[in-house]
DNA sequence: CTGCTTTTGGAATGTTTGTTCTGCCAATGT
DNA sequence: ACATTGGCAGAACAAACATTCCAAAAGCAG
């Protein structure tokens, strides 16, 4: 009955996390936008809506990808000491394969708009929250298994294993740099593991 | 000879510096600085030079603020372990007394520019090599006496400490809250101590 | 093929951007 | 007192900005 679009819209929308990621908010211009993700000013504005609502549409997908991969490595096989592991050593391995230095596109945003923009805002705090539950629900498993100590409760340590992940993105932004990656994930394992004096109390 | 300034020269850098801080680069216009630092268009290009070149001197002012804290902190009383949890809680306190969020400076240009502008780059790059100096150096004094743990070396430790710190100030940006940025510079501080374990070896 | 609907290309919109220019004014050395 | 130097106010500038509009084109139903 219509005319049918010259482009795959998810495809579009991946062209345009990908963007955002790279350069941020503020500094990506619709021209820019336009060029990089090979479509029409006016077919952009028609499927997507304007600036705003578009990198909101591109934190969301991003958010929903990263969600998907957690959910996966959650079911996965495994120890809950090995997910967070697992977890840890998959930030360090991004960041050292990102040549482009983009880091974490939830990150990079919350450092950018959060205390500027309360939609961005909710949604940063939103997916703290879920990871956080995430890591907690797993710690708890850890816990009563013994593999993980109880020198702090779950939602803790599920806060330092939040707080180390988001310096390794900090620090790998500044300068990725594989040895003092590594010894961060090291220490943070280190220091889930139950130490023989847990059991002196 | 002349007319002199109307303004003090470096009162007003540091509105620079708050005004950039709190919005970033990219979200602050020239027109905001204008009205911000309440001097003359013409006055602020004579003075300081174009948009970059005023950002890259606010920026260098805040480092020097800061490098100076850290130099009163490294002469001044207390054992180095102290004075790397009195770091963590100065840093912790900061986060929890800003109402802007604004986090820090130096960790927010990190994320905004670090990888769009060498110049930047270099600057952030420069930072966190001197900071990571004397937090080593504080480690290797502390392990020295016996009061940090040995199972990692100075410089291991040292990153691991600045990696924790850069996390503080991204989690601090997203929810402020107490308990969790406390937990944080608990465990930390946990981590550096020595264990009994160590002495086993 | 025809008619309808939506996409598309690109010009046009008005605003905001960073920067500079001009004319006036204030302060100081002589 | 006055000339000279540099600060100051605000207009002026072109370029870039986000957004909208219009006419042409393309696809599908009948």
């Amino acid at each position: 009955m219509a005319r049918t679009k010259a482009f795959n819209e998810e495809q579009v929308l991946d062209k345009a996390v990908e963007l955002f990621w790279r350069q941020g908010y503020h500094a990506t211009s619709i021209q820019d936008v336009v060029d990089t993700l090979r479509i029409n000013r006016a077919s952009l504005y028609g499927t997507y809506g304007d600036k705003h609502t578009l990198f909101v549409k591109a934190l969301q997908r991003y958010r929903a990808d990263q969600a998907q991969a957690m959910a996966h490595l959650l079911q996965g096989p495994g120890s809950p000491m090995d997910k967070i592991k697992s977890l840890l050593n998959r930030t360090a391995k991004a960041t050292l394969s990102d040549s482009a230095h983009k880091g974490c596109f939830m990150i990079n945003t919350a450092m950018e708009l959060v205390n500027q923009d309360p939609e961005i805002a909710r949604i940063v705090t939103d997916d703290r929250r879920d990871i956080e539950d995430a890591l907690e629900q797993l710690i708890r498993q850890g816990q009563q298994s013994g593999a993980i100590t109880t020198t702090q409760d779950a939602r803790a340590l599920a806060q330092f294993v939040f707080s180390s992940i988001s310096g390794l993105r900090v620090v790998g932004k500044m300068n990725p740099d594989k040895k003092a990656l590594d010894n961060v994930v090291e220490m943070v394992a280190k220091l889930l593991q139950p130490s023989r004096e847990d059991a002196m109390i």
